[in-house]
DNA sequence: GCTTGCTCCTCCAGTGACTGGAGATGTTAC
DNA sequence: GTAACATCTCCAGTCACTGGAGGAGCAAGC
């Protein structure tokens, strides 16, 4: 009686149909039961999990990260101490990925501030060309 | 005489063999002479090319970015302006994305202190489950 | 001249996480 | 009945590579 289709899912959790379809795959949700005309029924259970796939990708985490959150989130009398690995570690990873992206930006301000006129003397292109001009390694 | 192959540049220019022939393909480096045995022969100047490709790709430019701003600096004479714009929208874009990751590392620093034993109660479960727990939205 | 071992050739499939489209049905409103 | 819309499955493309299959060139040792 409360069966949702696919685009009520898509449109009350802000995932594409096309994307729902694909997470299914996955196996980040599981495949609900179809209707006479084989269209997927869906219980409003599912559209809480796809908010929390939502969230979490948004917070960057990967789908195998979120299949193994959702896994332990099915077992309410566990210890979480797995779940809160996993976010450190995705912590940690956005930590590494700051702290790269923060020594791009110095590399390319000191190089982007560019007082020539011609491409022969170009700051940006001389930069590029040679990163003994550099300050350190750039790691990715 | 002083013809080199694509191991030698490869090894010179601290890019994979198959990735060389990938930048030949979409059209960063022109296609070289062959021998009789159908090996590519690179003039030296390929590696400096390469050189400045990688540094580029180091510095997080997109291989169309990276074509623009070879093909500007193959024009000594002509204003650097181009040039200068490419590497300011880059570092425009890196900014951005540090931005984006910091407001990723609160959220995920707030919800990985969780005292809580089982997953019943875990906060990273439950800030996952809502994103209002959150401070603002997350952008990507 | 023959084998061994290395390099190189082309082509293709896979990565992550989708996105968009083709072409075929199902459903709903008038 | 028919027009408009929603959904179905399947496939190709995105980005910047990476690795592998299967074949051929090339130098050295015997
Ligand atoms: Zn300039
Ligand atoms: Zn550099
Ligand atoms: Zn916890
Ligand atoms: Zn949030």
């Amino acid at each position: 009686m409360s069966d949702l289709t696919i685009g009520d899912v898509a449109r009350e959790s802000g995932i594409k149909i096309n994307t729902i379809r694909f997470y299914e795959d996955r196996g980040l949700l599981p495949a609900p039961p179809r209707s006479a005309g084989n269209r997927r029924l869906y219980d409003p259970a599912a559209v809480a999990r796809l908010r929390f796939i939502r969230h979490a990708r948004e917070l960057g985490f990967g789908l195998p990260a979120i299949a193994d959150l959702l896994r332990l989130a099915g077992h309410p009398e566990a210890p979480c101490a797995a779940a809160d690995a996993i976010a450190r570690q995705q912590l940690a990873e956005v930590e590494a990925r700051i702290r790269s992206l923060s020594a791009l930006r110095a590399e390319l301000q000191r190089m982007a501030d560019c007082g020539a006129g011609s491409t022969a003397d170009c700051h940006v292109l001389e930069s590029l060309g040679d990163h003994s001009l550099c300050a350190g390694p750039h790691e990715s």
